[in-house]
DNA sequence: ATAAACTAATACTAAAATAGTATCAGATAT
DNA sequence: ATATCTGATACTATTTTAGTATTAGTTTAT
């Protein structure tokens, strides 16, 4: 049971990065250095930041990205949603035409609603305060 | 983000339908037949409760299984550990050695404590808590 | 105008996890 | 003796995740 994937987790820390930086192109490759992330594989992780406005970029020399939003508005739920969806349960829960219980299932409940708690746990968590520039919320 | 595998799911499932059967030994191809899981795949998912002494089992004619412990006594925690494992984190965060970080990473302790949410919850679900005959607590 | 430094898009391979199947040996009730 | 069951194990298939490579196009500096 993985909560995070390295799509995600990549992203995140790419955005952790940014913020720390903001107000200049940062480039891919000094993301992947600094990060120890795989430059190729970064680089098909930011283009999904840019389409969802979360991210600016610049092609060209000189070029790079930045954080279009301020830190402390991007969650880590939507960075996750992004690259991972929702939250998936036991898919046979939905999909398996013998589990005749569907409807009343408790097992498929109690699942949705832990999947909804990690979920607002995420959701509280920024990339601001990932940065460590923030005191740590109780 | 999936909380639970096959594995777990028919385990459950099983154990569940062995807990309103209780003290008769059912065979896996009964409980194949009505919890619509693959009987080869049960087949392979009991003996694991069978080691762990979760169930009972009897070989032959009018062998089978069934359950061992009162069915309130075992946990989904206890089941979803034994096929999935502890909840992971995203790995890197534990393994890359870029990740400089590593002792005060913010995301890092918060995956953490929400894993151990996640496992404290399932925790508090009992196979009889899903077989439909207690009572819901809140 | 052109070379170097950059992103975008896409296609591809590799590795790992998950799901499912098949086979054979041995136990037991009848 | 045989049909009905489990145990063990090896195998294949599918899906998800991880990572690489290639080509095209943009922009700055010279």
């Amino acid at each position: 049971m993985k909560l995070i994937t390295k799509n995600s987790d990549y992203a995140i820390r790419a955005l952790v990065y940014l913020a720390k930086k903001k107000n200049e192109f940062v480039s891919s490759a000094e993301i992947a250095k600094k990060e120890g992330i795989p430059l190729m594989f970064l680089r098909r992780v930011l283009p999904e930041l840019l389409k969802r406005k979360i991210i600016v970029s610049k092609e060209g020399v000189k070029g790079g990205v930045f954080l279009r939003r301020a830190s402390q508005t991007i969650t880590v739920t939507e960075v996750i949603k992004i690259f991972q969806g929702d939250i998936q349960l036991s898919q046979c829960m939905f999909r398996n035409a013998f589990c005749i219980n569907r409807k009343t299932c408790v097992l498929r409940k109690k699942i949705i609603s832990i999947g909804k708690m990690v979920e607002r746990k995420f959701d509280k968590i920024t990339i601001r305060d990932l940065t460590g520039k923030t005191k740590e919320k109780r």
